[in-house]
DNA sequence: TATTTATGATAGTAATACTATCTTTTAAAA
DNA sequence: TTTTAAAAGATAGTATTACTATCATAAATA
């Protein structure tokens, strides 16, 4: 059985679809490689197109800007990584072992997902890491917010806040343990990768750390442990 | 009595010490303005000098680039908080009162301290919420962490997980709850304020509950409520 | 007063982030 | 099968950014 996954994606984010053509594959598969190795602010349309075999203005057809494409594969990612979520946790009950499914998913590695052919979700697990926050800490985030580019990151928060909801219906605080739980599975992981004394996961640099401390941190703080 | 507090920074940040001259803290206190006013990716050496009324040239005397002064003003802040924790839990015998008081400083709006002209802390604070995680999320931080300029920030980070573990012990991840703290009480209030549906906090978008939320955690993870 | 040190003024360069235009190729519709 | 429309390629051009270099002048210090 040979499965093809599509993600419809929010039409403002490109002037023209990426998934519909193959230089858009391209795009988007080269990019993933490009900000990886090399990093968001180093990389740039002209270096892209030369990785490709095509012209910066061939680009600049897709994607207004490299913000544009950087929410794209972002936002992509959130959505892949829901609907991982969802499959994952179907037919689980107990709300509490789809919660430590959903943190182990969080914040180990990811396996390239065959089903999509143009993206390795690897790289783009690490370009979550390191530039994740990037398409929302900028003085647009308000103007991308209207155009509803973040809407990926809010449902998986609120599939997550569910989620905890679920754990334990009293505890005040779902959203925010939710966003907390996301953005903290990538710092700790970056941290103890580049800045370890800022973890305490510096000696063996074990991902599974990661995960046991957000198990204690969330568990703890839902009451159910 | 008036009272001058200097900061020992890493001469690597700088090429002239902007401590020393009227234009070098200049460039320190409008930095600061503009950085916060445009966001750090539109802020430029080019705006900065016509800013101050001096020229580019004079800038660059001053700082390799924009990055290093980005790293030197979010390095100053972090001395400058680990002072105000130090001056304010000073005498406080209780390690739960002073990890709360600790939350507090960390989570609420700052006051501008008079002891430092040409920094306005409060300003400052904002860029530590938008801009902050910026000086480490690159390819250098490799590169950066040998110049130790994340010193500043790990020494926090240190302080913290110290208190911590005076409230309690045999808690396992005391420096990956320190950053678990810092970070967040910056990443919640910036979602509170621009993407707010990431949060629970909204309706009145108030900083105490912020504050409430990161107690509600810590305490709970390390099991003294 | 001599001399170092800091600043100002100006110029110049390579790279970035685009926009525009025109031609050729490819693919779909008539 | 031809027509025609859409996509891609090729090339050029612009304003801005991120610097470096040089030379003159003002201020501080020895």
């Amino acid at each position: 059985m040979k499965l093809q996954l599509q993600i419809k994606m929010n039409e403002d984010l490109f002037l023209r679809n990426p998934e519909q053509t193959e230089l858009g594959k391209n795009i988007i598969k080269h990019s993933i490689q490009l900000i990886e190795k090399d990093g968001f602010e180093a990389f740039t349309f002209k270096k892209l197109a030369e990785d490709i075999g095509t012209t910066e203005a061939g680009i600049y057809r897709y994607f207004e800007n490299k913000h544009r494409l950087l929410l794209y594969i972002i936002a992509w990612y959130w959505s892949w990584l829901e609907y991982q979520i969802s499959f994952q946790t179907n037919n689980v009950t107990d709300p509490v072992v789809k919660l430590k499914k959903v943190i182990k998913l969080l914040a180990t590695t990811v396996q390239d997902d065959a089903k999509t052919s143009h993206v390795n979700e690897s790289l783009l697990h690490q370009i979550i890491i390191s530039e994740g926050s990037k398409a929302y800490l900028t003085k647009q985030v308000g103007e991308d917010n209207k155009h509803q580019f973040f809407k990926p990151y809010k449902d998986l928060c609120a599939v997550i806040g569910d989620i905890i909801l679920e754990c334990s219906p009293k505890y005040k605080y779902p959203r925010s343990l939710a966003t907390t739980i996301i953005e903290m599975a990538h710092f700790q992981n970056f941290f103890m990768n580049n800045l370890p004394s800022l973890t305490d996961f510096g000696k063996n640099k074990e991902e599974t750390e990661v995960v046991a401390f957000l198990n204690d941190l969330v568990f703890s703080s839902i009451k159910k442990v």
